[in-house]
DNA sequence: TGCAGAAGCTGATATTTATCAGTTTTTAAA
DNA sequence: TTTAAAAACTGATAAATATCAGCTTCTGCA
């Protein structure tokens, strides 16, 4: 699954969304059994770096960033998770504290799932572990993936793959292409890319007057996924 | 285990040298029962990004980078594995490609495990599956550390950094601390720290000056590991 | 609807880091 | 032990990006 046949998207996502699948109706409802739901509002922190963990993360709703705050220094956006993936687990399998925190970049309903129960369906569930063994080495090519382009990317080409790496998360299932609107801020998006905020507009502006996308306020309607890509100078 | 009480080496290591540990001797026996193993020089590639994998490898002896080439550019590397560890495994879990290259920057033994071997173990005991959760989950923090460290750290800090990981991974047990000396090529230390390779040189000049190591050809000998880790800037 | 705070935006400047074009030193093979 | 290739190193310059200090426009709440 290759956007436009050139961008390799796959190696952005995570695929915790599916993990959840493989598990038998019986399965999903001991899991979610004990479950709490929250509402989180924009901005909202789920869980911060250092903290123990008591258990996972569903997303029901909405969209949360995970991100290292180094120093006193700016964000750094790891992933940024959607609806029906779940986070918080590599902790708890760790048996480590958080390496990371996570908050909510739109209002968002979360269910927390206590340790146990996610511990207990892992030991119940050989077909579930695999999958999330599987899920966990997909993870790797992610990342790994992520540090290469942070690493040797200029700041327009990691501005344009985090804006099509989005474009992808804000698309909504059957809804028209030409109407996705990223709702995002320009300080989130210079934690993506790893870029200052002042330069991220900066950029924008430039990407507007080449017709790549159109700006009103903090939303962003990209217009033209293929002069985006070439920006992002993938392959 | 924190260097010096500072430094969170344990976030700069994946934890499969000891995930074998878990096996009984049987299950071991069996694991390498089909392995060949073969020497790799020095520079020796091992596989290579993008091909498909048909077995895991296990390093004796040496010491192996991963990395990724961008376009034409320059090599990042995303880990460097030591003697005892398992590498290729990501890509057989994940059913993928290699999302990344291998090669030796020490010489190097190491014994190749078909897939089918790996993958009859992990169904054959459920401790070790769990166990490999658990380093697939680890390698999250690790990864998700050099993200944040790479994107937000300046060229000194970062070789700094660079520095203190190898120096770990350079101690051999036992013998006294004083002695680690560092064998590695400038241009590896480029791409591990994410700068140029000129710039390293400048930069270990720098260190040099500052009573932080000595260099002898291309070896690089630690003399003030606190001094180091100051200039890391870590915590 | 007015208003305060937040977020978006701008231009000037400083800083960092890469690039280029070499020279010198080291390394390993003949 | 010579010697050619590779790696280490140097200085000058260019390019990319961050920082700073401010202005403007949104946004949501009273």
């Amino acid at each position: 699954m290759s956007l436009s046949g050139i961008f390799p998207i796959d190696r952005w996502n995570f695929t915790t969304q599916s993990i959840l699948n493989i598990l038998s109706e019986e399965e999903y409802a001991d899991l979610v059994a004990n479950r709490s739901d929250q509402k989180y509002l924009k901005g909202d922190v789920i869980f911060r770096e250092g903290s123990v963990p008591a258990g996972i993360f569903l997303i029901r709703s909405g969209k949360v960033k995970k991100y290292k705050v180094d120093n006193l220094a700016k964000e750094q956006i790891i992933y940024v998770a959607n609806h029906g993936e779940l986070i918080g687990y590599h902790a708890v399998l760790s048996e480590e504290r958080y390496p990371d925190s996570a908050a909510a970049i739109e209002d968002s309903l979360i269910s927390f799932i206590p340790k146990e129960d996610f511990i207990s369906i892992l030991h119940r569930s050989p077909a579930f572990t695999q999958r999330l063994l599987k899920a966990l080495s997909h993870e790797f090519t992610v990342l790994a993936n992520s540090i290469s382009v942070i690493a040797q990317r200029t700041a327009p080409e990691r501005l344009a793959i985090a804006l099509i790496v989005l474009r992808e998360k804000y698309k909504e299932e059957g809804s028209d292409e030409k109407e996705i609107i990223l709702n995002i801020s320009r300080m989130d998006l210079a934690g993506m890319a790893g870029i200052a905020q002042e330069n991220v507009i900066r950029l924008l502006k430039e990407f507007k007057t080449e017709g790549i996308l159109e700006t009103d306020g903090r939303k962003i309607w990209i217009k033209d996924i293929k002069l985006l890509i070439k920006k992002s100078n993938y392959r």
